[in-house]
DNA sequence: CCAAAAGTGTTTCACGTACACCCATGC
DNA sequence: GCATGGGTGTACGTGAAACACTTTTGG
């Protein structure tokens, strides 16, 4: 046991984690195997240790339930509505994370008996406030998106220009013109174009291209920004 | 006292409070009376309670060590380094505030000595990891300026148009053109023009203005975007 | 009348946007 | 040969940026 003078609420994290299929923006849900809201989907997550930073704590989380490893994981926003768990005091610093989806085979483990993609706009009730993290996770991605080259993150790292604009389209959710995206994306001089194209399209397959992500982080130190 | 199963660290806010004066961005920061870093100056902020929130912990900590009260406020980040306070961990969600330095007289109160406001870019060495959570805050103050109308939080509610851009340029840190600047700021449509003018300078007094503020919260829930 | 800041338009250039057709490939 | 997506250029309009002088007021 351990004892403290003046109470102390817990603190946990929460991980919306997004992945890109051929036609949605997904997140990345458990079934939760353990009271409160048992049987209810909810975001990956759980409680911070003190040994380890809030980061350290979102990525520990999701290797333990879902096996994902080495992804883009950033901070979204704290929440601690007083009455958002109904055990006891908790708040809740949110992340919100892009994976590659055909690199992750998910896997539910500790205190998930199932881990699942979800449409983000199609997703289960959740647990606690997960709803509204969600939505603000996506308001952020959206942000976040039009002013930083971070969909990569969202591909696979080679990938086909319809591919990348498929993905603006999909989370900015409105069409974009094929030929203007592709004279701004290439203006921006951050994609490498490689000499491989497409395999097994039945058509005419469509050239590779990689994120130059050296020459993104060179740029950025040097005070930079974007605007897709 | 308390008892919990499992350890647990303590949950604090702190509260990046910014002001303007005529030529400098300053930071309101209190000279601790308390150990640890007895007589350092700090950000203003403290523990939070299980019966608040942490917007609500700031903005109490804020009255309690300043006397500040009905300012802008907003959450910027969750520092969690794990030796970021020498007594135990502590997980410290930072907020940003921005207030009208002629509205507000500052007082220390509970907890600090003093209380002071200092420019943003002349602060003596600071507690904790403050001086980081400072640096965050100046870069996301500037980045929210270059997409948001907020920059009327910092001036009194009615200014001219010179103020306005002197704001622009302090928190930028560039010079802006006078002419392009007052097209683009009229262009919003945001500004009032009232009939007084200036009092008391020795030249030409300029015409007062002031923000649209239900005006821009209607634009802004029908979705819009602005970028100065 | 001088100092100090207020106020005001035009031109230029870059970039965003709208728009339609031919090409390569697999079946 | 046909279906499917890949790939390409131009014209137009809007908005950002550069730029300098006159006006008003107080001292």
């Amino acid at each position: 046991m351990y004892h403290y003078r003046y109470p102390r609420g817990a603190l946990t994290v929460d991980c919306v984690v997004f992945g890109l299929d051929e036609d949605d923006l997904k997140v990345l849900l458990i079934e939760r195997d353990q009271a409160p809201f048992e049987g209810k989907w909810a975001l990956p997550g759980g409680f911070v240790r003190l040994d380890e930073t809030l980061e350290a704590a979102a990525l520990r989380e999701l290797g333990e339930e879902t096996g994902l490893s080495r992804l883009y994981l950033e901070q979204l926003h704290a929440f601690s509505r007083v009455d958002r768990d109904p055990r006891e005091r908790v708040v809740s610093v949110a992340f919100y994370s892009l994976v590659k989806l055909g690199d992750h085979r998910v896997q539910a483990a500790t205190d998930a008996r199932d881990a699942a993609w979800f449409p983000v706009h199609d997703v289960p009730t959740l647990a606690f406030d997960h709803e509204e993290i969600l939505e603000v996770a996506i308001e952020r991605l959206r942000q976040k998106l039009r002013h930083e080259p971070i969909g990569f993150e969202l591909l696979p790292s080679k990938f086909t220009l319809s591919q990348l604009q498929r993905l603006y389209e999909i989370v900015l959710e409105r069409s974009l013109d094929k030929r203007n995206f592709r004279k701004r994306v290439l203006a921006m001089d951050l994609l490498i174009e490689t000499d491989e194209v497409q395999q097994d399209v039945a058509h005419r397959a469509a050239r590779l291209y990689r994120f130059d992500e050296k020459k993104y982080q060179k740029l950025r130190k040097a005070g930079f920004s974007f605007d897709v």
